[in-house]
RNA sequence: GUGGCCGUAGCUCAGCCAGGUUAGAGCGCCAGGUUGUGGCCCUGGAGGUCGGGGGUUCAAGUCCCCUCGGUCACCCCA
């Protein structure tokens, strides 16, 4: 166990898993590129300012950043989510609006790790910049859904709230604070001082006596100005008439403080209460403006491949693929054959895989078997042979020389 | 960042509480036997600085301290 390690709270994705991602990816991509996404390649790490735009009162950004001075003296940092990178990269090239793209890739967050909760994880995500408009919210939160579904995962529950706008947060927020400074020293320690801070984390909260304290509590959906209650109404009836489930859940308070209006979040009921949270998003009709660039609405979301897969795990599905190779090379003759013959059917696209160093009969068959190709080619002394290998049958002699058709012609017989 | 538990073979673990010959098992791996040259079964083999460092002791996998890593709760989140 001497030498190196990961560093804490990352982990290797090895074969057979990383099957599982690539596939987990590939689906995301198809999925949302039949809704108009297309991807964005955008760098993993940005001037530490671009996130800090997230806002102060989030710990993503004020005590979990990965940030640090390069050799030119510059602020940066892994980017810890990645909404800001996208906004970034709208302001800075400009791209037509609506603008909408797909991510994904590791985001890296200093905190103690714990199952389902790393210091590099990978997430896959949505935005969409330029548009207002209702029914752009029900399309990404029904593309989330559906993801999920395509998934075969039936336990992920969408969670659902309207945190108003710049016209109604204010005065909620004041309202709300107003409310709980009337009880102060019912709320629980931690809390008891940041009533002035963000007084809406507090209604997260899962301690008794902030419970106590925030039941009665204003609640922002009950205080909306008229458009946001009329774009949270007209988003609640599409996502009904598409048939997206949901829970309003007026307690739900996002980790980043940039959301606006429509917040959302997806927990799957199949997993512990700690790592639960599978995805989330949100509109940030702000954030644009903060990071420098014109009035711009947005939404999207972000969702988490390992807490995905542990859903996955859960619910028992979605599996990774194999390695869908077609024809396993035994020799037992010296290994030339095995060279030669493997390279001819790679070269005819079939997927090959071969032992080596010489190995006994016994262990290439249990290779074979093992590398679960539906046929295997036998070479030992005078003789080529096919066999079928998942269940047992008798051996076909074949030519050296058309090894290959005979193979191709076998698995057509075998589909 | 706070607290609890855990680190022994590639994997899953026993051994530690009451320190004492060459540190074990199952699975996996390699070789041989058996089998219709095939998954079972039988025999043998390789593989371990007992996470790392320090200490106590005649003697430490076992006791103590530190450290690294994992895990659980909190915090927070994906």
């Amino acid at each position: 166990m001497a030498g190196f390690q990961a560093p804490a709270g990352t982990f290797d994705v090895l074969p057979p898993e990383s099957s599982r991602y690539e596939a987990l990816v590939a689906r995301f991509a198809e999925h949302v590129a039949r809704a108009g996404y297309g991807s964005a390649i955008t760098p993993m790490f940005e001037d530490a300012g671009v996130f800090e735009r997230l806002g102060q009162s989030t710990d993503v950004v004020r005590k979990e950043m990965y940030d640090f001075e390069d050799k030119g003296g510059r602020h940066l940092a892994l980017r810890p989510e990645g909404t800001a990178s996208v906004a970034r990269a709208y302001v800075q090239r400009r791209p037509a609006l609506p603008f909408k793209a797909w991510y994904v890739g590791p985001v890296f967050r200093y905190e103690r790790p714990q199952a389902g909760r790393y210091r590099q994880h990978h997430q896959l995500g949505i935005e969409a910049l330029g548009s207002d408009d209702p029914d752009l919210d029900v399309e990404v939160m029904a593309l989330a859904s559906g993801f999920y579904a395509s998934l075969g995962l039936s336990q992920v529950r969408l969670r659902l709230t309207s945190l108003g706008d710049a016209a109604c947060r204010p005065a909620y927020r004041d309202q709300l604070q107003h409310h709980l400074e009337g009880r102060r020293d019912q709320l629980c320690e931690e809390h008891r001082d940041r009533i002035e801070e963000n007084p809406l984390r507090i209604l997260d909260c899962k301690r008794e006596a902030c419970r106590a304290a925030s039941a009665e509590a204003p609640r922002m959906v009950g205080n909306l100005c008229d458009q946001c209650q009329g774009h949270f109404a007209r988003v609640t009836a599409g996502l009904t008439a598409l048939g997206v489930g949901f829970d309003l859940d007026p307690s739900l308070v996002r980790g980043l403080d940039y959301y606006t209006r429509t917040t959302f979040e997806f927990t799957s009921d199949a997993l512990e209460f700690a790592h639960s949270g599978a995805g989330g998003g949100g509109r940030y009709d702000g954030l644009v403006e903060a990071l420098g660039g014109p009035p711009t609405p947005g939404i999207g979301f972000g969702l988490g491949i390992e807490r995905i897969l542990l859903t996955c795990d859960a619910e028992g599905t979605f599996p990774a693929p194999g390695l869908g190779l077609d024809v396993f090379v035994i020799d037992t003759t010296g290994g030339e054959g095995a060279r030669d013959v493997t390279a001819r059917l790679r070269a005819a696209g079939l997927r090959a895989d071969r032992a080596f160093d010489q190995r006994s009969w016994k262990s290439q068959m249990k290779a074979a078997l093992r590398s679960e190709a539906p046929l295997a080619v036998v070479l030992e002394n005078g003789q080529t042979s096919i066999r079928t290998l998942q269940q047992k049958g008798e051996a076909e002699c074949a030519e050296r020389s058309a090894v290959v058709e005979h193979v191709e012609k076998k698995l057509g017989e075998l589909r």
